[in-house]
DNA sequence: TCGTTTCATGAAAACGTTTCCAGCGTGTCA
DNA sequence: TGACACGCTGGAAACGTTTTCATGAAACGA
């Protein structure tokens, strides 16, 4: 590959100095406008490209940001990356990104990571904001930072994110009113996602206000998908439930399969919801029942609110966007009680 | 923000020059351990963060590589850069991630500020590889890329991908084997992807090779998932085909759901197959018949063949992997003759 | 004791920018 | 005609590293 050309290059062919190049480029100063032609045809000819290392260096501003989420094969982080992204772009800033593949020890490395390559905000989604060095060390160093899906409870931490409970409340509660009584739970481990604590602390919320006693909760790993061992049995028994609240939608679209595979029908024999609204779901027959997170929206959302506070905006409190729910075929009536 | 300390705050802070800090963290030069010890206290005191700017500068690296993609909400794309991501993080790299939305005027420009961050390398799937002004801009600067999902046929140009061509003769002729007679094609716009093309090609392979006339072909805009209009007219009539073979999964499951809304079976009135192997496509019930593309395993092999290149190995020719035909509910045998 | 080798360290240059400051030529006004 | 302002331009420093080269001390054999 042949050596970049460099400022010092078109300055020389343009036959000005390297500040010259520089200020016409860059279009602050109105400069001679025949220098400006030189120097621009220099820089045409030579396919000069500015090296951000060094303006980066020098101006101590790179207009890259940093992006940390669990994994891209999730939709739902694909599609706030997505909005990140084309919200920067706009803006002008690029954007580095890094994944955890779900593992909260890989955080604060990752982080470092971005850090020294001096992005000058981040958007990330950990596995549990509360508890999250990796965030203790960002707020102790002042580093702007915006967190997404995540809506810390104990700390007070910028955010942009759905209401956990009060959506997964709504689900639920959903359910009770097209007559479910026996209503369990699939989620993600708490220990490992606190998205999954509170959409279970919704789930509870909802029971507790009908007087229903929760049905079984089974907590799974993250990248699992394949829900065997125990799962059949406690879907399968007399007392099994007649709904399923899943902690996400992959998540539910698994469980879905698997409740083909022991011939439950959806809805009739069992219902099932999600949360995330990945767009997916919505293609399914039957069609999936979910919270739907504005996850474009929010990645948009976060990159602006960040773009605020590297312009000098004080910190704002946690965003929380409107959800909605997606009514789906998944979601029906309970069946007639038996007698 | 607390300015973040230089390696000058360091050597002060262990009363040692900034060479000797330099030295020591990047441990290639056996130091005192002594001095060691004090120059490695210094910097974790200061939370010392090496600048990759100032780093970057001086010596022409910067272990950043760029990735640009049509859209993160694919999953076939959200997968490759998944892989790529892995296999950068093993080898200290970073990644650098732009998105067209399918917009291949926006190709050149996305790279250019990829490069102006002087990206030691490319990976790249572009609209079609044939035609892209951006890649011959790439090659005739001599930037090492590689390409994923495009196998260009008219130019010699890095890439990781499946034979297109001989996929889609796969799935037809597996069509055929069932008994179909009449099939259509719903495709991406062919002139906005070289991917569909190919895919079209090997579609009209197999139906030569077994003396079949082509049925209706429809193409669709890339990212309009939502088929209306003309859709419904061309497979609804009585000599409508009995299988369709669709240019990508994302469209296979669009029209899924448009065939189930205008009240036909799958795959008992007409059969559907796609192209990709996106994950979701399993958990469906009837799941998607499909071509597997090894998504992941094309972006670490396309971050591999990369990072040779790099280490100053020669161009590789493009490297083609298998694909596998994964059987699913919604490729059944042809309905029995109508008389 | 001296020359030589080895080892650890520091000074300084360089990477490619931006920007401050000074200098120069030209035009304007008294 | 002289003083001054103004517009353009160039020199040079600085950003934070790495690395070459030189220096000094200690160790060693003769």
């Amino acid at each position: 590959m042949a050596r970049l050309a460099t400022i010092r290059d078109v300055a020389a062919r343009a036959g000005v100095s390297i500040a010259t190049v520089s200020r016409v480029l860059n279009g602050d100063v109105p400069a001679n406008p025949v220098t400006a032609a030189k120097v621009r045809a220099a820089a045409a000819e030579l396919e000069f490209r500015p090296n951000r290392l060094g303006r980066g260096l020098k101006i101590a501003r790179t207009r890259v940001l940093g992006v940390l989420i669990p994994s891209l094969s999730n939709p739902v982080f694909a599609d706030s990356v997505g909005g990140i992204q084309a919200a920067a772009r706009r803006a002008g800033y690029s954007v580095l990104i890094a994944a955890t593949g779900y593992d909260a020890e890989r955080e604060d490395a990752e982080i470092e990571s971005l850090l020294s390559h001096r992005v000058e905000g981040l958007v990330v989604t950990v596995a549990d904001a509360d508890r999250s060095a990796a965030l203790a060390k960002l707020d102790r160093s002042g580093t702007p930072y915006e967190l997404v899906y995540n809506l810390p409870e104990a700390t007070c931490r910028p955010a942009v994110a759905v209401d956990n409970i009060a959506a997964a409340r709504v689900v639920v509660s959903a359910m009770i009113a097209l007559g479910h009584r026996r209503i369990g739970m699939i989620a993600g481990r708490f220990l490992a996602s606190d998205r999954s604590r509170q959409r279970h602390a919704g789930f509870m919320a909802a029971l507790n206000e009908a007087g229903l006693p929760p049905g079984p909760v089974i907590e799974v790993a993250f990248d699992d998908l394949r829900l065997g061992g125990g799962f059949g049995s406690a879907l399968t028994g007399s007392g099994r439930p007649t709904a399923l609240f899943c902690s996400n939608d992959l998540l539910a679209l698994a469980v879905m399969g698997a409740l083909h595979d022991l011939g439950l029908r959806i809805p009739d024999d069992v219902s099932v919801a999600g949360f995330d609204g990945i767009g997916f779901g919505s293609l399914l027959r039957p069609s999936l029942a979910t919270v739907v997170q504005p996850a474009r929206a929010m990645g948009e959302a976060a990159f602006e609110r960040l773009l605020a506070r590297l312009d000098g905006a004080p910190p704002a409190p946690p965003l929380t966007l409107p959800f909605t729910l997606r009514h789906g075929g998944s979601l029906g009536p309970a069946p007639s009680p038996q007698p």
